[in-house]
RNA sequence: GGUGGGGUACCGAAGCGGUCAAACGGGGCAGACUGUAAAUCUGCUGGCUCAGCCUUCGAAGGUUCGAAUCCUUCCCCCACCA
């Protein structure tokens, strides 16, 4: 590939760049000493579950791998153990060096679905952050200065709001931008809200006299619910070892504006493609849903293999469309009359008696496909009876 | 160390002696409508042996016929000043 050819692949779907001239003097650079660049992209351990919002930004790194360049894949595991810095909610338990090894590996199983082993370099933080000593702290912490962090949006944010920030939190992107001079960065990659820390690396790297890493951030991909970004903890993801069939019907719940954009940042289709089909939906000469389809189903055969998304697809329109059943439901053992609301809770579609009673009440339930809303109804079980609840819940009974 | 403001259900936030299982908003769930879209509309959203009862408003005691609301002690959080 010729440097404006992988200019041009590399940059796409960018939304900072810093810069773009720095990007292009590297990769001549790099060509010259016919070696690949570093590119540095970090991960939490604490959460091992890799869902679409990070896609986007493995899809980048794949990029560069195709491009010849080697990607440095941090598990910030040290930093796993200090906790969360967004301070949301509890401090996170800390993780045992099992724990770690043990999300490491589901991590690294994950992440080699986009990316390429050969091309990939996998470090722990631990290693160079665990030996330091807190004279190395304080010696690092020189570096910067209270103003510079506070210039970070949503430090300056909360500090206007009097909401809290904790020492811990100003030292994260100090750790981070740590990391890059450790990992000898050529190139970090995150997310729009990495930008802050990412830029901070680059400060670092100048003081270790070090050439300073370019800096690319992507969009932070929204979730199912189309407004916040795609993140477990909302519980708005679609993980990429979930089954065939969730991801599917999780993908078709989404929204027709956010469609394209899964196009375009996980399937990574070119824009002239995206508008040639948006065009074509406008003009009535395709349905929606038959894009959303298609979308839907190369997401699965991509990450649950070939030749999935389409059965997951017909299995999802005999259920949906036409009202079917699946092919395979949890089976609930019974004998004897049961009451209704005690069935639905033995099936665990009701975490109570109470949601239970609601559920049935607004018409959720049905059984053989008869919806029945009487809470006092007394089953009496049959073989292959089925029991249903909400649109998406089924249940055999056997006897 | 000083001053001030707080801790209420999944989250945010009202309530400040009875009418409080606790307004309102968000989220979630169900229903209608659909393309299981989205948006919208309706209902529900502590538990139970459910027209009744039981357990909740940081914790423990107390005052009272009656407390989320008053008093005491304690725990925790935040900001400001030093």
């Amino acid at each position: 590939m010729t440097i404006e050819e992988q200019l041009t692949l590399l940059t796409a779907r960018h939304v900072d760049l810093i810069s773009a001239g720095e990007l292009k003097k590297k990769l001549e650079t790099a060509a010259a000493e016919n070696r690949g660049l570093r590119i540095k992209y970090g991960a939490d351990p604490s959460a091992p579950d890799i869902h679409l919002g990070h896609v986007v930004g493995l899809n980048k790194l794949r990029e560069f791998q195709d491009a010849g360049h080697t990607v440095v894949f941090i598990i910030g595991d040290f930093t796993g153990m200090i906790g969360d810095p967004s301070g949301k909610s509890a401090t996170r338990p800390a993780l045992s060096r099992e724990q770690i090894a043990v999300n490491a590996e589901s991590y690294k199983q994950q992440v080699f679905k986009v990316l390429d082993p050969e091309k990939t370099e996998v470090r722990f933080n631990s290693d160079w952050l665990g030996g330091m000593k807190f004279e190395d702290v304080i010696r690092l912490s020189a570096h910067v200065t209270v103003a510079q962090l506070l210039a970070r949006d949503d430090f300056s944010k909360r500090y206007d709001e009097n909401r809290p920030i904790s020492l811990v939190e100003f030292l994260y992107p100090l750790v981070q931008a740590y990391d890059s001079v450790m990992v000898k960065a050529d190139v970090e990659l995150g997310g729009t809200d990495q930008l802050f820390n990412l830029l901070l690396g680059r400060e670092l790297q100048k003081v270790f006299g070090q050439d300073p890493q370019v800096v690319m951030t992507l969009p932070l991909l929204e979730g199912l619910d189309g407004v916040q970004k795609m993140s477990k903890s909302l519980g708005n993801y679609v993980g990429i070892n979930e089954s065939p069939k969730e991801i599917f019907g999780k993908l078709m719940s989404v929204s027709d504006e956010l469609m394209w954009k899964y196009f375009l940042y996980i399937l990574c289709r070119r824009p002239e493609e995206i508008k040639a089909m948006q065009a074509k939906v406008a003009a009535d000469e395709l349905h929606p849903r038959a894009v959303k389809d298609e979308m839907a189903r190369c997401i699965v055969d991509r990450f649950a293999g070939a030749g999935e998304g389409q059965k997951a697809s017909e299995e999802f329109a005999r259920i949906f469309a036409q009202k079917e059943l699946p092919d395979e439901m949890p089976e609930l053992k019974l004998s004897g009359k049961t009451g209704l609301i005690a069935l639905v809770v033995q099936a665990g579609f009701a975490s109570s008696n109470g949601e239970a009673r609601r559920l049935i009440q607004q018409g959720g339930v049905r059984i053989n496909d008869e919806q029945i809303s009487d809470i006092k109804a007394v089953i009496t079980p049959e073989n292959g009876m089925i029991l249903k609840v909400g649109k998406r819940k089924f249940a055999r009974i056997v006897c």
